[in-house]
DNA sequence: TAGTGGTCTAGACCACAGC
DNA sequence: CTGTGGTCTAGACCACTAT
């Protein structure tokens, strides 16, 4: 092949295999090629654009990693679903995120007991009446001393077993729950709910002020590890993030 | 090469690359190899595996593109800073979403006018006083006749000056948007929030239950194009997904 | 059967780090 | 200078799809 560098050092020359990815990228945008459409094979773009296959076949596979193309062995190479307008929120944990704002973190441990779980709470964790002991945690999570977070969490003994020695002052739930139990997976729901009246003593506001309310499951270990709630004050607290 | 396929058919192996990678995973996870720490060259890889170097590169590119990995030219690669326990929440239209649970959507127009902006909202626009006039557009959703949303968006003239001639009930103002104003940029946030005596009415909830906003500013063309406020009665929506 | 993508090789040249 | 990753080649074999 008689490519742009080696004959006398052109350089700077962006990779091959990103240059055929712009091309691809801007027939698509362009309406050139149409959602659902096949694209030139392979062979074809490597001829065009005078390189091996192997560099197209970066560029196609690295495509089709990024959801714009689809790719069907044996059939051929398609552009891919238009994506949604979609918007993407980091749920981050809460120590981490005080901190990256330079402020600073504390945690209060306000309950930390067994408690036997209703119908409801079983029904969560995925467990029968048999097993209804489940280690339950209230922290308090203040941001320059300013209550920000209640966390109200329910724990399998069966995952993290010495859940109740733990000092949580120094370490959140969060962290230690993730180090004696790495995750598998994360439902969540965000909601907007009005605190009860414990909840809104422990985060010093009105109970006519609504909450911002993070809910999440978390499994490890194939079972179901953990059940949280989320508390935080309207007014002091939004999950933000740009795209 | 004396690799798996090719001598007798043993087939189905999982390929190479995916093996390599697995292998580092591995060695990640259960502690071998820590954060920050160098892991063998492609070269050292090559050898262990006994494949080519391109393929370890391949692995090895594919984990710095997923964030596993720290790859430095001239240097090595290293294994990345662990990954916060972090979520992402997809926020994705309301139509797309209601017809994604195959339920009926339909938008009602409420409000559309030109509006002459307050300094906080000129400010939002990063536009002067000499320009504040701007369209404000009302739509509530309805997911199988029951509302869901309220729609408060205002609209730089300058990125979609037929705004005010559109027919929102066919066609919703962010799909309007997005057609004609491609999207660079968005920025949100997600509150919880009382809703006003307005927002109650059209989403037939009581005024003392709270409100899921989402709030959202997006820019096109290099100007900021629309703010919007998503409303959501709290006891008919929230953001859910999982990880 | 011909054409597609999926993977892999055994070299190669380059830019860059660190010594 | 040596060793690292970044890129690329010109083949190859395979599995799959379409005809």
């Amino acid at each position: 092949m008689s490519r742009t560098p080696s004959t006398t050092a052109v350089v700077a020359a962006t990779p091959a295999f990103q240059r055929i990815k712009d091309h691809v990228l801007q027939q698509i945008q362009s309406g050139q090629w149409q959602q659902g459409q096949a694209i030139p094979s392979e062979a074809a773009l490597a001829r065009q654009f005078n390189v091996a296959r192997m560099t197209v076949n970066r560029a196609l596979r690295e495509l089709s990693d990024e959801q714009t193309l689809n790719r069907v062995q044996g059939s051929g190479t398609f552009v891919a679903q238009q994506k949604y307008q979609s918007t993407l929120v980091q749920l981050r944990n809460i120590a981490d995120e005080i901190s990256a704002r330079g402020h600073q973190h504390r945690g209060q441990l306000q309950r930390l007991e067994r408690y036997k779980a209703d119908a409801a709470l079983l029904r969560q964790f995925e467990l029968t009446a048999a097993q209804q002991q489940l280690f339950h945690s209230v922290v308090v999570h203040f941001e320059n001393d300013v209550p920000i977070q209640v966390e109200d969490r329910y724990v399998n003994p069966a995952v993290a077993p010495d859940y109740m020695a733990q000092d949580f002052g120094s370490q959140t739930p969060n962290a230690y729950l993730t180090r004696v139990a790495p995750l598998q997976g994360v439902q969540y729901a965000i909601e907007a709910s009005m605190p009860g009246p414990e909840v809104a003593e422990l985060l010093r506001m009105e109970i006519t002020e609504p909450c911002l309310v993070l809910r999440r499951c978390t499994r490890s270990q194939g079972q179901v590890a953990s059940v949280s709630a989320l508390w935080h004050p309207a007014s002091r607290y939004q999950f933000t993030g740009s795209f």
